[in-house]
RNA sequence: GGAAGGGUGGCCGAGUGGUCCAAGGCGACGGUUUGCUAAACCGUUGUACGGGCUAAUACCCGUACCGGGGGUUCAAAUCCCCCCCUCUCCGCCA
């Protein structure tokens, strides 16, 4: 959520700010609004000042003995005004609220502005491998060595899901490990594991709701929601908490599996996993003072390209540009991994500063040294996603004999095997 | 699913209708003392919103906030109703 406040202040900046985001949020609105709210406030507070004095009068006359039946019987009217203007203030405010719960973040000045087309690659790793064969998709080394099976897993859930066999499995749960261990060990980051059933107020502090409702599995009944990352838990971990500075930054790394709809992707990438509605990922999320925000943008960039480079993949990092960004995101770099079966760079992860968007929702602040408190600003990288880090691995290290060659990094997490067959 | 307790400021914890501007403690900050640290003593110490005055997030005034919502009352942390959360015990299940 931005900042009333700010938006006040700064009306012609916003406005360009939502412009660059391809967001209709109408802000005229809601300063409308805020405008008549402003002024029935100023109203009802000067009478609830009256009334506050004449109670206070009232008590001391009363014991003194004296009668106060006719003044209590004006101030009985008096107090059903104050109680009809505080009705009309608390319908505007909750109309306020509700605009500005829809209401994008607004872009850091150093995105680029424009759509998809206007991405920018910043960096590029390693090489595409040469292949002196035909390498396979994913989904035909998957079937051939038996280690994902698409048919089963649809006929217990549904297309759209996986059921990892063998050495497939195996494979998922050493990556796991891999990124956990090299996150905690190597980065400093403290590992969580949280509920992957969360409620509406945690769903609203990152940002998910209400705006992406459609692509979220939810329990109507119990009013849960199945968490699309870890990132929701894990940032809301806080919400309504006060830091003192001395915690801050706070480094967090956590395993989950992530459940999206993918609601108006039907049809996109259907053959394989690179699109599923389960799958598992290893999430990283910052609690950072709001100086530092973008100096910990960078280096939570740096964490999550490590695992890349040390399975050895080539990938490269796109700085999104404004019209592609997510809604709560103010600047955002995309790392893509290449596989060559497919003949794509596949995203692995969203690296995003969401400055205070995200803690003003949730109401995480921090007490300064000198007594202060203010709004966090969070950061999330995904340190990596699984599926497509899986289906890179197929593609980039199958060998012509049909089996796959297991990135040196990985082989301690399993078992010691160097191939996949 | 049943029964009982609890939810108060950064934290702990008192508070059964007006004097609550929420006691007291801890912590934090400032000061005195001190070779340094500690201790002791003195003082300060919430958040949000609105308004005034501004260079100002400084200062002044007001309002609201004691889990959330509603009610009673001239007046609610306090009384009543509903809900949420939490904890203990019982039952059921793993």
């Amino acid at each position: 959520m931005l900042d009333l406040k700010f938006i006040r202040d700064n009306v012609g900046k916003v406005k360009e700010g939502l412009k660059k985001k391809n967001s209709k949020a109408d802000i005229d609105e809601i300063l409308q609004l805020d405008e008549g709210k402003r002024g029935l406030l100023k109203e009802v507070e000067v009478m609830k000042a009256d009334r506050n004095r004449i109670s206070k009068e009232l008590g001391i006359s009363k014991a003194k003995g004296e009668d106060i039946s006719q003044k209590s019987a004006e101030m009985k009217v008096f107090s059903q005004k104050i109680k009809d203007i505080d009705l009309k203030v608390e319908e505007i405010t909750q109309r306020i609220t509700a605009l500005m719960l829809s209401v994008p973040n607004i872009p850091n000045e150093a995105v680029p502005v424009g759509s998809e087309a206007n991405n920018k690659t910043v960096m590029e790793w390693g090489k595409k491998r040469n292949f002196n064969f035909n390498p396979l998709s994913h989904w035909e080394l998957c079937e051939k060595l038996d280690i994902v099976d698409f048919k089963r897993a649809a006929k217990i859930s549904g297309a759209g899901f996986v059921v990892f066999k063998g050495k497939g499995a195996l494979l998922e749960r050493a990556l796991v490990n891999f990124m956990l261990d090299v996150h905690i060990r190597e980065h400093g980051y403290k590992e969580v594991i949280p509920p992957f059933l969360v409620n509406e107020a945690s769903m609203t502090g990152t940002g998910q709701l209400p705006n992406l409702k459609e692509d979220m599995y939810s329990i109507d009944k119990e009013s849960l929601y199945l968490i699309p990352t870890a990132e929701v838990p894990v940032t809301n971990l806080y919400a309504g908490e006060i830091f003192s500075e001395e915690q801050l930054p706070l480094y967090h790394v956590s395993f989950s599996a992530c459940f999206r709809k993918e609601a108006g992707s039907y049809g996109k990438d259907t053959r394989g996993m690179k699109r599923v509605h389960q799958f598992d990922k290893v999430e990283l999320v910052k609690f950072v003072l709001p100086e530092k925000s973008y100096e910990e943008h960078e280096k939570l960039l740096n964490n999550a390209e490590i695992i890349l480079q040390k399975l050895g993949f080539h990938y490269r990092v796109r700085l999104l540009a404004s019209g592609d960004m997510s809604f709560a995101a103010a600047k955002c770099y995309d790392i893509e991994v290449y596989s060559p079966g497919c003949n794509e760079y596949l995203e692995v992860s969203s690296c995003s500063n969401f400055e205070d968007f995200q803690a003003r929702r949730a109401n995480i602040r921090y007490r300064a040294r000198s007594g202060k408190t203010a709004y966090v600003h969070t950061l999330n990288a995904s340190g990596v996603a699984l599926p497509r880090t899986f289906i890179a691995i197929l593609e980039n290290c199958q060998t012509e004999d049909g089996k796959i060659a297991v990135p040196e990094a990985l082989q301690p997490y399993m078992g010691g095997i160097a191939y996949i067959d």
